[in-house]
DNA sequence: GAGTGGTCTAGACCACGGA
DNA sequence: CCGTGGTCTAGACCACTCA
């Protein structure tokens, strides 16, 4: 997993010593996972089974998945079941490169779906990061990103207008840094980053095919260009399983 | 909170419609705190009193007080009960600032406790991070760093003692930043880091009063001078209501 | 010592996913 | 249409916190 960080973990016990259930049944998965016999993405048995297996309830046995899952783990898609969660995909918020880029350097398997593009006014948010007057145009652009198939992160890029004129006129899907470089000579240079941990709810965690609750990573970005003109933002959901932010920086 | 992002979350509902209850008592109680009724660090009632409250039982309302949790709107102390969040720090990985110096700069009154300060070997987890032989000695400093009394972070810092020599004989508690600066002319230029989210268990989650479970922000940094030598590693562990993750960065 | 949170049982109904 | 996961009930015991 990312990262062995292994601290003497006895698991629950009560001043008598005696384990707590969900803790075995957790010790239980992890050991099958980590010996190989679960490999990433597969699907874990069927709730009531799986309760059976270890001879307690499935309020219980959900205690031990929803652990792991806050672990990262497993993960759930929402009424699918729960699943091993594969390596998480490295992400370094200091280089340009695109979340496909990122992806196949990292022998990843991308893909996007284009949720929605559409011109519209800045909405409040979308002002305080931008900059912007109330009542401006800008573009908005909502994308689902996959990893082998996946969805782990939920995008929404929000594209200050003036810079680029009928950017909706064109196909969208390959890569945006590419057209921002090629039709309009906009390159990113620098960036304002704000990470933390929250969790997925509504829309998003439907679009990323998970439960309200879900642990998340929230990204939010304010780019800026060659110029230091500040050119869009980045919001973005991330499963908490999915990513890992990783990075090299000179102190100030 | 950290940032307001608001998507339409019209609530889970089924297709009739009806709302799922455990959404409504989450409801009811971010409005409580979002008007100002309930503040920071206070304690919310008791579960069994709550859960009257709403007219549910307890594992329901658990239900939404996790989700919560997991939003980061209220955390829990293990077996005292549940509290609303304060603000989040602010933690910017490309500064040199200290965590008191951190703090401070954001009207906070941190403090914190050494747990242990030794010498020992490095165990394998060291050698990888520090880039060590097997059976080198190193410094060892576990601390667990308050914020307005509250425990939110566990940290672990791992010292190449070669550049240290009696690093241990130094009071330790007012920064080792300075002590590195002063004593031996140590001073932090570089950092790699890495920052995924998981949960708390074990040691880690009693020494910040935690439900093995929590939610948490994992911090690992390996850290160069001005040299460009290795001189140590933090592995961090923060509640992950009480961080937000905040720099600015060019790109490369 | 009272009350609280942590854990657990043994059920139930429903809507949705997938065949 | 079956099985599944999501949600919920109404209890229980215990160890711990705190007054």
């Amino acid at each position: 997993m990312t990262s062995e960080v292994v601290f003497l973990d006895d698991g629950l016990r009560d001043v008598k010593g005696r384990e707590v259930q969900y803790v075995k049944i957790k010790e239980a998965i992890v050991e099958q996972i980590d010996s190989g016999m679960l490999t990433p993405r597969q699907k874990l048995p069927a709730e009531r089974k799986f309760a059976e297996l270890f001879n307690t309830t499935r309020v219980t046995l959900r205690e031990a998945l929803s652990s792991l899952e806050a672990e990262g783990k497993i993960y759930r898609e929402d009424r699918r079941g729960w699943f091993i969660s594969p390596e998480p995909l490295l992400y370094d918020p200091m280089r340009k490169l695109s979340f496909h880029e990122m992806a196949t350097l990292q022998q990843r398997t991308p893909s996007t779906e284009v949720l929605s593009a559409t011109n519209m006014l800045a909405t409040k948010q979308a002002c305080l990061l931008l900059e912007l007057p109330p009542f401006t145009d800008v573009y908005c652009l909502e994308r689902v990103r996959y990893l082998e198939g996946r969805p782990i992160a939920y995008t929404k890029k929000v594209i200050k207008s003036e810079f680029f004129p009928q950017l909706l006129s064109c196909d969208l899907l390959p890569s945006l840094t590419e057209i921002y470089n090629k039709k309009f000579g906009v390159v990113y240079q620098k960036t304002r980053y704000k990470i933390s941990s929250t969790s997925l709810t509504g829309y998003v965690a439907q679009m990323l095919r998970a439960t309200s609750g879900t642990p998340a990573m929230f990204v939010e970005r304010i780019n800026y260009d060659t110029l230091g003109r500040l050119v869009d933002c980045d919001i973005e959901y991330w499963r908490h399983d999915a990513i890992c932010i990783e990075s090299i920086a000179e102190l100030v």
